[in-house]
RNA sequence: GUCCCCAUCGUCUAGUCAGGUCCAGGACACCGGCCUUUCACGCCGGCAACACCGGUUCAAAUCCGGUUGGGGACGCCA
């Protein structure tokens, strides 16, 4: 079988958002089924409109997320000699023309058209059949003139066959003949494209559906370049609630790959997510290792309907779709803990929490912590954030639970010193034996034991909710526990 | 306006090509229960959809036609 040869061509007007990530997920998916080759080519033909920011952030977001590429990155103005050649040979065959229409032109006949007919004609061919002589005259004078790619003049309709689609019919007198080469002898999208992908001996384009037009006039120029089709597959868009498509101008960073790095996001995550936005495996699984997507992954298997990103603004808790959440709290509480131990590493180390000893001495310690507090949490920078406790001896102590398990029974600040010192004086220093004395306490005191042990949780981790109050003793240490336990006095004086 | 694509729970979707096993399955979210020192996790249960109209057929989510609805493209952007 052929070699596969994919691409993923983002233009660098603006950071990787998740729609572009999602269509490089799929070219990637689709070569590596193949031992195919990925390529990355940054589409820079708008020179006012690309910036290095943006190059810099496709390729970050692109590693962040594991996809990596076999070739490029290329850059299309680096090509601009093989563009041009190309629109020479179109003209020298009679296969494009030079036109001479300036904007203004255009835009009045346009306004012409569409008042008298309400309808937009298009190019009208004014200049599609100038004789050689005509288009002397004219250069002599100056005029600047681009190229424009001359539709054939065919009966009936054209058509390829999509991977996803089937078969997309366009009639030949819709295609209008479009401009190939600017004024300024830049050339276009349109053809640099598809020279490129020639070039690179691209065999299937994967994109989105919002480029079927241009396909149907790739499908031509491919034609007259002499070239093998590619097989196309047009993959449905994602939308918003509004069912726009998004885009980063309107959505912001919420749909930016960069948000979900900054957000503790697992990046495989987000390609799980992703992937699951417009495909799915015929059964009943959702959650894939890398390896068994790659497997599982199909063209025929993407689906033709448009997926809506579920996001509503302004939503503390589903600060994104509720499902890419869920799925990153899926990946964050079964992950092999190894694993997760290196990603949180790096969140300890942004907050100067990392202790080297985690990586040696401790490093059992560390692990199990880890693996005791990742079944509450949602992203990685709840470690650094509700599990602050566990790494830091400077933690803030969330007033909700502080009113309500602690200030709420003044008598506390007695009772959790006293605690402190039966804790102080234990053989063994293990959930049983904490677990005893605390009932025993309040039995002492009679009050429930719940009283002692909430109000424990509160000021040992400053958070209303956490695992197991003895693990989380024996975990913290004798040390540190009985320290935070007889110093409440502060809380109390601040209330 | 023109051309193209699409139409199943709130959201992601299975089922449509090869009509019956679908009074429509899974997941997320939501609600309830169990578990529990808290909150989660986990487990169990619940709510919730074939856009509409016509046709073909013994039988339609599935095939055909129309209507409505949604999206995309209509640049000397990519």
């Amino acid at each position: 079988m052929e070699e596969v040869r994919v691409r993923f061509p983002p233009s660098p007007t603006g950071y990787l958002h998740i729609g572009g990530a999602r269509t490089a997920l799929f070219n990637w998916l689709f070569a590596k089924q193949h031992n195919g080759t990925m390529i990355l080519r940054i589409e820079d033909t708008d020179e006012e409109r690309s910036t290095q920011a943006s190059i810099d952030g496709i390729i970050d977001g692109m590693t962040w997320l594991g996809l990596d590429w076999d070739e490029g990155p290329y850059f299309q103005t680096e090509f601009e000699h093989d563009h041009i050649a190309a629109a020479n040979r179109l003209l020298a065959s009679g296969q494009a023309y030079k036109c001479f229409c300036t904007k203004e032109e255009l835009e009045r006949k346009r306004e012409a058209a569409m008042a008298e007919k309400k309808h937009d004609i298009g190019y009208d061919g004014a200049c599609r059949h100038l004789s050689a002589e005509e288009v002397a005259a004219r250069e002599g004078q100056g005029l600047p003139a681009v190229i424009r790619f001359k539709t054939p003049e065919r009966q009936g309709v054209l058509f390829y066959d999509d991977e996803v689609l089937g078969r997309i019919e366009r009639a030949y007198a819709d295609i209008e003949d479009f401009v190939i080469v600017r004024s300024n002898g830049k050339p276009l999208y349109l053809l640099c494209n598809v020279v490129d992908d020639i070039r690179d001996r691209i065999t299937h384009i994967i994109r989105g559906q919002d480029h079927m037009t241009n396909t149907t006039r790739q499908v031509l120029l491919y034609e007259a370049l002499g070239a093998k089709l590619p097989v196309f597959a047009h993959m449905p868009l994602t939308l918003d609630l509004q069912k726009a498509k998004i885009s980063k101008r309107k959505h912001g960073e919420v749909v930016a790959v960069q948000y979900y790095r900054d957000m503790g996001f697992i990046p495989w995550a987000l390609c799980n997510f992703l992937c699951l936005m417009g495909w799915n495996p015929g059964t009943d699984q959702e959650y894939f290792t890398r390896e068994e997507l790659i497997e599982a992954f199909s063209l025929s298997r993407i689906s033709r309907v448009n997926s809506v990103f579920n996001y509503k603004p302004g939503d503390p808790k589903f600060f994104t779709d509720p499902k890419l959440i869920a799925i990153n709290e899926h990946y964050l509480r079964t992950m092999p803990i190894e694993e997760l131990g290196e990603m949180v590493r790096s969140e300890l180390e942004r907050e100067q929490l990392w202790d080297q000893a985690y990586a040696g001495a401790r490093r059992d310690w560390y692990l199990h912590t880890l693996n005791l507090i990742r079944d509450r949490f949602h992203t990685l920078k709840d470690f650094t954030g509700a599990g602050r406790a566990y790494f830091a001896d400077e933690y803030a102590i969330d007033p909700k639970p502080l009113a309500k398990n602690v200030l709420k029974e003044p008598q506390l600040a007695a009772w959790l010193p006293m605690l402190a010192e039966r804790f102080a004086a234990l053989d063994a220093f293990t959930a049983e034996e904490t677990e005893r004395v605390s009932r025993e306490l309040a039995d002492e005191l009679a009050v429930k034991p719940g009283v002692l042990i909430n109000a424990m949780r509160t000021v040992l981790t400053g958070q209303l909710a956490g695992p197991s109050m003895f693990e989380i003793v024996v975990t913290l240490g004798r040390d540190k526990v009985v320290q935070r336990l007889a110093r409440v006095d502060h809380l109390f004086a601040a209330a």
